[in-house]
DNA sequence: TCTAAATGATAGCAATACTATCATAAATAA
DNA sequence: TTATTTATGATAGTATTGCTATCATTTAGA
């Protein structure tokens, strides 16, 4: 048996389902090497629909413009992101290994898992890295926001918040440590591998020390409240 | 007396160096507003030419395109800021002290100082809120880094840093807490005005409890170690 | 098998991101 | 002072981007 893993997509996102067709699933599967490959900037619909042998008008049916595509990928990711983390912490009672689990999940280069097939998750990983704040650092955030644009991302800052409450029910900060640990899990990798000297991975450029950097950041702020 | 603080700036980052006229000075003024008032996606040399009543070609004698001016606006940013803290913890002794005026200064809305007339620097404190990753998320951040674009931001995180250590000399991880500290210091303001959900901030808006949350993540890590 | 929906092919248009040219005004050096 | 460099203004032009529209042709579903 083969399960396929479905994320509910905000409907608002697209035009016309990308993962309902074969043109669709192209354009997901293209967008993610493409814009890993040049970066969002010079990303266009005309290279992609080259590059996908369609034409920029058969893109336009399926996304208003590249920001509801980049969007759109980021949530698919965030959503992605939390079902992860509620299977692999799944049955684990002590909230200290589920939080380092999960840090663990954010901050691993993952392998693509296969489930599904036209979106490759290690490279949206990376692609969260250097393009995912650019989905909600615009003038329409709010508008977005709205929308439920952003609602994966916050539905897992939730998750982990709440995870953070149980580690330490009296601490006073635990979204803004969510997001704080989000955040930094891809901005200090993004650091160690392009501004080596904002961090001190700049030798190694090991994930495990970025991991190791958060646990001790996390942990030692739970341990004392 | 009337002191002009001058910020050395890399010569690599402008065609013409835009302090040295009033077109010049006009650009950087009016690009600030600009980019404040409608993003940087929407930002162009044509809208900042009308804006300051100059044309296009005017606009390109000083700066290649837009992200060199980002930059260059980031990277002054940084200079400024780093004056900013040598001069509020000059004669401070007491480390913690000096890191907790570090934290006030970089998640505080700065007044213009009106030292440099021609850069208001609490617009511009807004700008590296919502745009200043920008500077770096790019396919050419290791072009411009190699071209020492981002020393600014560096010597400041640098600076952090030290006094990280000056508070705890075995802390394992001065550089990525500095860089933390600074990503975080604008990216809680960020969330708190546009995504509030994200943060612990969403009822009051206060930058107040964005200072009060980084010195509890900081101060717990350094006393522990 | 009929019919609706999805795709392909082509065109076009306004805005963006530049580059080039030439005339004029302002600053500076001989 | 005049000669000359330097900065600006005005205008043009070009390739690319970011779309929208139209119509013919496949493809898929009822």
């Amino acid at each position: 048996m083969k399960l396929q893993l479905q994320i509910k997509m905000n409907e608002a996102l697209f035009l016309r389902n990308p993962e309902s067709s074969e043109l669709g699933k192209n354009i997901l599967k293209h967008s993610g090497q493409l814009i890993y490959k040049s970066g969002f900037e010079a990303f266009t619909f005309k290279k992609l629909a080259e590059d996908i042998g369609t034409t920029e008008a058969g893109i336009y049916r399926y996304f208003e413009n590249k920001h509801k595509l980049l969007v759109y990928l980021t949530a698919w990711y965030w959503g992605w992101l939390e079902f992860q983390i509620s299977f692999h912490t799944n049955n684990i009672k002590d909230p200290v290994i589920k939080l380092k689990r999960v840090i663990k999940l954010l901050a691993t280069a993952v392998e693509d898992d296969e489930q599904t097939s036209y979106i490759n998750e290690s490279l949206l990983h990376q692609i969260i890295i250097a393009e995912g704040s650019k989905a909600y650092l615009t003038k329409q955030v709010g508008e977005d926001n709205k929308q439920q644009f952003f609602k994966p991302y916050k539905d897992l800052c939730a998750v982990i918040g709440d995870i953070v409450i149980e580690c330490s029910p009296k601490y006073k900060y635990p979204k803004s440590l969510a997001s704080t640990i989000i955040e930094m899990a891809h901005f200090q990798n993004f650091f160690m591998n392009n501004l080596p000297s904002l961090t001190d991975f700049g030798k190694t450029k090991e994930e495990s020390e970025i991991i190791a950097f958060l646990n001790d950041l996390v942990f030692t702020s739970l341990k004392k409240s």
